[in-house]
DNA sequence: GCCACCCCATGACAGGTGTCATGCCCAGGT
DNA sequence: ACCTGGGCATGACACCTGTCATGGGGTGGC
């Protein structure tokens, strides 16, 4: 029997996937959170074989947690299962120590094989995505570059930018500047979106 | 036995609502697609009672399926069940005649009591949401401001705004400007992110 | 008919933005 | 010690943006 734990900020879609693995004989949900950070200790205190993590969580988001649980409980396989197909997750996810990595239109009828390989000790990526995360190279923002342009997404001027980051205004338009070179954008908003869609921030 | 077609995106979430609705004795999934345009044709000839919309689906919208549903087959009951619960999107989806709107985070077990409500003939919308839903009164914008703050998101710059909708770009600037001062934003980037929270694009 | 409201457009102005050149500091590699 | 590359900053410049005033055309309500 294969204990899971289902990581997932939306109860909905937590309770139906839970009803979608406990229809299989050898599988067994038994723990459900809806944040990050309470994956640690629910996994250990419940044993659970194998977590399924959503990215995007209040707390934590799966990529850390999965960092997290491969330090903490190497014991644990992590299946991050998320919306997002971004080429970047899925490296961030390996290098965090994922054994696999879902899209969720994905058919439901591949989750519970999904989950028995993992636990089985192999790595399970969605073949589409593993081939577009191979093509677009690794970020070529750097620490800075990223960080400035997280603050940049949502619009705001580059005042507001330079004041939550603390730098001057200079600075941060030349790393927005820089950043909108290599995203190929024309606009600081668009670097942005470009670099989000990429799974680069 | 009610009869349940079932509309989202994600192949894993709908297969996932459907097993968890299959576990009610009085409960029946007939149906699943995974685009807004196909409802209409499954609705008919599968002849379900209730449909459950996810509002963000290729094709159509689930907001555009329900006005569908409500003329094309008014015995057909509509229950948006989403990822966002922005205001407007209540309002709308009710004008929109559909009989129910639940957000993704609602606890699993209540999902399908929703679904006998709804089709008892009772509306069923999630409380807070509701509420918040009469504070926000109705959109303030026009609809070429909603329009042009659609095509504002991205982060695009005026003249290809202007382009896209072909428009001068001192029109955009104004509509712009118009739209701006309408969300309380300061940009047409925030603008066009407050009027997508509130559910007015 | 008149008024209110919206759409579209133009023009002018202040301030914000992206680019570029230049320079300093610091860490890592050779 | 030297060089390279990133982070940080300044200043200058052209261009983009948001605001405002103004005007013409259309539509619906009174």
């Amino acid at each position: 029997m294969i204990r899971i734990l289902l990581a997932d900020d939306q109860a909905l879609v937590r309770g139906a996937l839970a009803a979608l693995l406990d229809l299989e004989t050898d599988l067994e949900v038994v723990a459900q959170v809806g944040r990050g950070d309470e994956v640690l200790v629910a996994a250990r205190s419940t044993q659970a074989d194998v977590c399924l993590l959503d990215i995007e969580m209040p707390g934590l988001t799966g990529l850390e947690v999965a960092e997290q649980l491969s330090s903490e409980l190497p014991g644990v396989r992590s299946l991050i299962v998320t919306t997002f197909g971004r080429p970047g997750y899925v490296r961030r996810a390996l290098d965090a120590g994922a054994a696999g990595f879902l899209v969720k239109d994905t058919p439901a009828r591949e989750l519970a094989d999904a989950v028995r390989r993992v636990h089985a000790g192999l790595r399970v990526v969605d073949p589409d995505l593993a081939t577009e995360s191979l093509m677009s190279g690794p970020s070529p923002l750097t620490a800075r570059e990223s960080e400035i342009l997280r603050l940049a997404i949502d619009g705001s001027p580059v005042a507001s930018i330079a004041g939550r980051a603390s730098l001057s205004v200079g600075t941060v338009r030349n790393h927005l500047s820089a950043a909108i070179g290599k995203t190929g954008a024309s606009t600081r908003v668009e670097a942005a979106q470009v670099a989000r869609a990429n799974g680069w921030i």
